[in-house]
DNA sequence: TATGCAATGTGATGCATATCACAAAATATA
DNA sequence: TATATTTTGTGATATGCATCACATTGCATA
């Protein structure tokens, strides 16, 4: 199925900057699909050959660790996926999941590459992102080394509230095993944590649904465990 | 100081890829400086409106992390620093501090954009390096988050031999301390695992000489702890 | 050569958290 | 509705490593 890329209402900042003649030649190559909860977007291991583009949806992007899957990030729609591991190498160095229903446009990386090359604001908007990216890592990694279980496991139930679902009601797009991959821990850590958050009223846990009961304290925790 | 960059016989891939006039006003518009190990060139925290060349020489980039200093990772020239914390945000997310004698090249964070701009492969060689960072990022994040101490030291002492000194018999560029920082552990126990490392036969510590005497073990340890 | 400070070696102790082993819910499937 | 399967809760135990405390060595500076 092909759309009108133009007309397009999910547009990254990136991608607003594309002049009509770049937008046109996205129109014509590229493949949109409907995915659903689970559906594997990108597979480490496999051949890449193109972007993708998350339009609607929330997906996770996730690493075979030496000795376990690891959660590097979660992503929101509009985003672009998978640049790193298709530009930087032939074959994927990442899966990405969807995590929720989603839609996503693949294109072809040859015609990315050309808009790339034609579209400066475009390219700069791009690279901005790999900075970003980048610097995100870094700290992400600094954090998850460093802090311990109760601090990062306060750290992603803000980024969840902030970032991905920008309210402090939501429903945990995983379960606690992936919540663990997520956060550098165990199953059971995470039940038990998420327990004595609830118990000291900083969150109330019912099921998957987490409400955010006292948000200072849990920026405290996530800065002091 | 101000050099001719037509002349520099120490490009990165990239820079190789300039046109005459891109350098010519490349050579006009950086100033080149000698440092000494210890030397600060990059500090987090501080406004950032250079990007760095390493002209040549060994830095190590760090980071502040809640807890302690965390290095990030050791980079050799030549290559470009700062990238991500210059384009990517105001003030300084990182630390880059120069391990070994070296010389850097600040070139102005316009001027680069505008060659950046100028410069199609240049373009497209400097976006390739950012995706193989951030695929190297995600792996070392990996790594050190799930593997133990004695794997991580593995690691690290491998990367120093076949990716910075590209010899199996070298001088640490630092000390134990630092060490630590790198591989996210404690100074006493790099003391102790260096040591155990070198009674197991499998490297030889001589004050901050290493050598490699069996590869292969290393790499095992690398894989399995 | 003497003196001081930084870097290293090494044991003892404590703690955070993984792991194991289940039980109990919840969810999916027949 | 019954049955299987996945997800979650929770105690007991084991362990890798940080931390502390100090001895020792190496290196710099007077």
């Amino acid at each position: 199925m092909q759309n009108d890329c133009r007309k397009c209402p999910f547009k990254t900042k990136a991608t607003s900057m594309l002049s009509e003649c770049s937008l046109d030649q996205l129109s014509t190559n590229h493949l949109e699909l409907k995915l659903k909860k689970g559906d594997s977007i990108i597979k480490q291991g496999t051949y890449s050959t193109n972007v993708v583009f998350l339009r609607t949806g929330l997906a996770k992007i996730h690493i075979a660790g030496p000795y376990s899957e690891q959660i590097v990030k979660m992503v929101n729609a509009p985003s672009y996926l998978g640049l790193p591991t298709t530009f930087g190498s032939k074959i994927n160095q990442y899966s990405v999941t969807a995590v929720s229903d989603a839609e996503v446009c693949f294109i072809d990386l040859e015609v990315f590459q050309t808009i790339l090359d034609e579209n400066k604001e475009f390219n700069r908007e791009i690279i901005q992102e790999f900075c970003k990216n980048e610097l995100e890592s870094f700290h992400r990694c600094a954090n998850r080394t460093q802090k311990l279980i109760r601090g990062n496991m306060a750290d992603a139930l803000l980024d969840f509230a902030d970032k991905i679902f920008k309210s402090d009601t939501y429903l945990l797009p995983f379960s606690q095993t992936e919540f663990a991959n997520l956060v550098d821990t165990s199953r059971e850590s995470v039940s038990r944590v998420l327990a004595e958050f609830d118990k000291d009223g900083i969150i109330k846990v019912t099921g998957r649904q987490i409400e955010i009961l006292n948000k200072k304290s849990l920026i405290l925790v996530s800065q002091n465990g």
